[in-house]
DNA sequence: GATCGAAAGCTATCGGTATTAGCGTATGAG
DNA sequence: CTCATACGCTAATACCGATAGCTTTCGATC
């Protein structure tokens, strides 16, 4: 029996490419041992468990996440950045389906790696809303506000939660505006 | 063997108490069925299997938030209407954390019950949206965003989302109160 | 009140999943 | 060349959903 020549980032890549392609719970040990042309008990030794698998997923996603923001907003400020970030992210979940989920499926982030990349993409965020020249509180609820915006519309959209024919792009744009004119409004006066 | 008088509405019910106490992934045939003192295979003689029990949460839920905030906001117009509808859906979702959660896991609303059931929960946000004098796109484009916003924010809140010590509802009144102003801003003058 | 058919719950079974325990072998370090 | 370790394996356990087909209960009808 020759070995497969496994390690825990190829196993890890194999879930991702499962998940864009057939979905989150498409993801499963045997799928992936299938894949591998190995039997399931054998990933054990890679990675700990389906859990394992799920929370390494999970961090790939919020890091791809924030490296696509950061590259995306990089030298822009204000609406600029704004308009960037918010593009970046939804394109993000357009382009890595599975990922995207698996990112939004860290609910209890007692992992440090998982908190850490969250909070990660958190200064991120927080970064460009500070670019409109707001601080202390106003920032951090600005930054939920954002956040909330954004993951809102994206994962409506993701399942399929707008069926109407109406331009999505331009409601997007609307409430981002709207958005980004409050924000303004909260900063120094120019 | 006596009769445990399961009826369709008693395993949904029962179904219904699991996801809010347990979670949505607790609610399994073999746990409903050990709750009514059942085998599982006897509930298939009154749900379709673990996606019509599934369907029928979808369906309930969408039902139980359209009547929530269709108490909340009757009599109501604008920025009245619209706390009041995104309080009522956010307590719905902190009420009944299953129940919210299987309302969101139907995505593709091909059955006719979970179809019907979100265009009337549609109908009603869009009703407060038009109460702004807003209509055509304009009413459109504001009814999806109204539900990012609000969907956004009570599932990042569900999830474990905002960590920080920072008040919520001030971050939820910021979010409705801007998005309230851009609305006003395109209606009538009035 | 007896009868009988439909409805309800059962057992048995199949196929799928994750997970652990423990075995044998390939492989690379020495 | 040896051998300890890492790797993949088989076997087994314990869940899960689902179907087929049997038995029993119950209520409508005569």
């Amino acid at each position: 029996m020759p070995r497969a020549g496994l390690t825990p980032t190829a196993v890890v890549e194999r879930a991702e490419a499962v998940a864009d392609r057939d979905g989150l719970e498409a993801v499963t040990l045997a799928r992936l041992a299938s894949e591998f042309g190995v039997r399931s008990p054998s990933l054990y030794k890679h990675v700990e468990g389906l859990d394992g698998v799920r929370r390494a997923l999970a961090v790939r996603g919020l890091i791809e996440a924030n490296a696509r923001i950061q590259r995306a907003t990089v030298g822009k400020t204000r609406d600029e950045a704004l308009l960037a970030l918010a593009r970046a992210y939804w394109q993000f979940a357009r382009d890595r389906p599975g990922l995207y989920a698996a990112s939004l499926r860290a609910p209890t982030p007692r992992q440090n790696d998982v908190a850490a990349a969250g909070e990660a993409l958190l200064g991120t965020v927080l970064s460009v809303v500070a670019s409109y020249g707001v601080s202390g509180d106003d920032a951090l609820h600005a930054t939920r506000g954002l956040r909330a915006i954004i993951h809102g519309f994206v994962s409506l959209d993701a399942a399929g939660g707008f069926r109407l024919k109406l331009d999505l792009e331009e409601s997007f744009r609307r409430l981002l505006s709207a958005f980004a004119r409050d924000l303004a409004a909260r900063g120094p006066p120019a």
